[in-house]
DNA sequence: GATGAATGAGGGTTCATTCAT
DNA sequence: CATGAATGAACCCTCATTCAT
């Protein structure tokens, strides 16, 4: 990415590792978001890719380390994303419209990703039978949405009430906004958004407080 | 096949038949709910009630029917108990805190029920790949949860508010609330139910009304 | 086996089920002694059989599983023979004579399962790679050489010698005896037999006494 | 074998070609004489060399031809050792002995490579499932051993007997040894080679002739 | 000379389903 | 009614080999 001014024969063969490493984990995010996790063998992964099975034993380690890859990614990406969003605003509630809006602009643009973040998240497991992500992989999140809470909590913008329940529920709002809309893709996004925003600022409101 | 004398194409079962497929459903539930969806192939829902893998295929057509037969019996369940529940209430605010209360009462009590429902609306698909339940399956939910609202509005309790986005939240944050509490036992799910009675609340209300 | 005289109809199944665990074990027998090892894969043995490559995992937990009970099957029958050749020698020479010839004789009659015996015993391994038999596995026979050696020494028809060195020199040199006649199928196995046990007398023979 | 000028068809290898070629063996051999045969894998090997897969296809035709590479260093090493050690010797009696104390000396030097010989010599097979090796490669140390019984019993040291048993069997019984020690590290190889030595000394001798 | 990339066959195993008994 | 036996496809993975670079 940076500076490939100097020295271009050496990270030819990388490059294409990479590459089909990029063509795998793609070609799996795609299968996944349109059949489902348990219908994306490697197989039909390979097929889709246009490439044979081996390819993808050859590049990955195994089928877990190509679906932690494909989480790997899409997990970032959206990170990233959220937190470019929200270095703007200003105030808890702000932060909170912000989190909301920006990740639903980011699901629009990246929905097959999300499909199948969704689906690996819910459904891969470790071999001895447990979850290998499951809720607890929402920890992250949980606790940084806890943090605006707090703030707003501390600050007076926000009324008392438990961060934790907040958190788990806000998110699962937006994760279900978006698989409303993955299911009637006429629904109007960005409206759904808006609303989600104005329900939870009305819910974390202190009510006793002037408004700015 | 026998005494179709009365009713329509639906073949009336015995009380040996009727025995045997509670079995089978209760133990396909159980297998569910313990190992996932995934892991519950034909002969660990046998195993474990048992019995020889064939019962299975003689007193169902198919995987798929035995699936849609516990969807049926869990979810049936749910809706009366929750819709006797509700008859007491008055206000359509008195509405919305009983649906949560008594939607998490009987997740309480019917844990194992639940978590095997919710992996199989999740992952059984049909053949062509599509998900079989999914969000489209709450459809009936949304529905009800909606004529409250729109009689909380009508009465002026409730502001304004996209009821379908509003019925969409609320659903998500109860189905999360039962997903955050398997994930972690030892959360308190009556305080949580009572967070969110309270959460949204706030957010449907009038706030240019006197409180009653 | 024993007082089949009441109840037939119970052994039925069971016997079938023992009949396609003798017919594979058979299969799984000569494919191993004629091509080896490596070579004996599941599909070979089940299409030696005339059956499905599933019939095999139905019936034994695992290729582990059938490569063992070939071992028990062939170990155990080679035991009970020669066990019950030997009960009938009296001194310790004629112990070992005995033992000499009689293995010779259970191997011309099962020189098949002889060799898998072999193949298996030097190339079965453990899933971390350690040889699942190996020379370990003749520790049983070593310990009843070693005794008839012993007594032999007691009795003062054998010299003084390291019996340890002289059971693993004589079952060599049986063991090599069936290889190099599997190997020349023409070579004379009786005559070969002869010369061992005329060798190893006058290798374990007390010079010092009077001859009976 | 070096200097092929002159001779006919084969191609001349450069001194970088026999290095890697050498390095090649001594990998094989040590991930055989480690892991065995079957899980002597090509990618094993080279990662074992630290070198990449397709290395190995470069400098051999196939892996067959590296197996047998090994054997021949490994075969041809161990041969010119026990001729020249055998070469001070003078009557059959202690050619016999030599010859044990000999081959042993050189299993204790060369444990690893002895290790790997017999792992390719009782697996490799050609592509018909026929043993490529097996005990038939052993034709050369019968017809040298029999032609110091057939010395012996020529002079009157050694009573009549026939000279192929012998061979086959004191083969066996220092290839067992070995086997023995490498199963048993702690076992004392030199005192069971002179064992070994003396039994095949009372195994062969005359004993209507005056000792020496 | 040497490499990494790719292939395609075959490995053992699991599974839903069918069927004779 | 119920069973155990059997099937055949699909699963993930490993391997020796080939080939363009």
């Amino acid at each position: 990415m940076r500076s490939e001014i100097e020295s271009s024969g050496q990270k030819a063969r990388s490059f294409i590792e990479e590459a089909r490493r990029a063509q795998i984990v793609a070609s799996a995010i795609e299968v996944i978001a349109e059949s489902g996790f348990a219908a994306a063998s490697l197989a039909q992964i390979a097929k889709h890719a246009g490439i044979s099975k081996g390819v993808i034993s050859y590049h990955f380690a195994g089928k877990d380390e190509l679906m932690e890859e494909v989480v790997n990614q899409v997990y970032t990406a959206i990170g990233e994303h959220v937190l470019a969003e929200m270095e703007g605003a200003e105030s808890a509630t702000d932060l909170l419209r912000t989190y909301i809006l920006s990740v639903t602009a980011h699901m629009r643009a990246h929905r097959t990703q999300l499909r199948a973040l969704g689906e690996i998240f819910y459904n891969l497991r470790t071999a001895d039978g447990q979850p290998h992500y499951g809720i607890k992989a929402n920890e992250e999140t949980y606790a940084a949405l806890e943090r605006i809470y707090l703030a707003g909590q501390a600050s007076g913008e926000f009324r008392q009430f438990d961060v934790r329940v907040m958190a788990v529920t806000m998110s699962s709002a937006v994760d279900n906004m978006f698989g409303y809309w993955v299911t009637y893709p006429d629904h109007d996004l960005d409206a759904h958004a808006r609303e989600l925003a104005d329900l939870f600022e009305r819910a974390v409101k202190n009510e006793d407080r002037a408004e700015d």
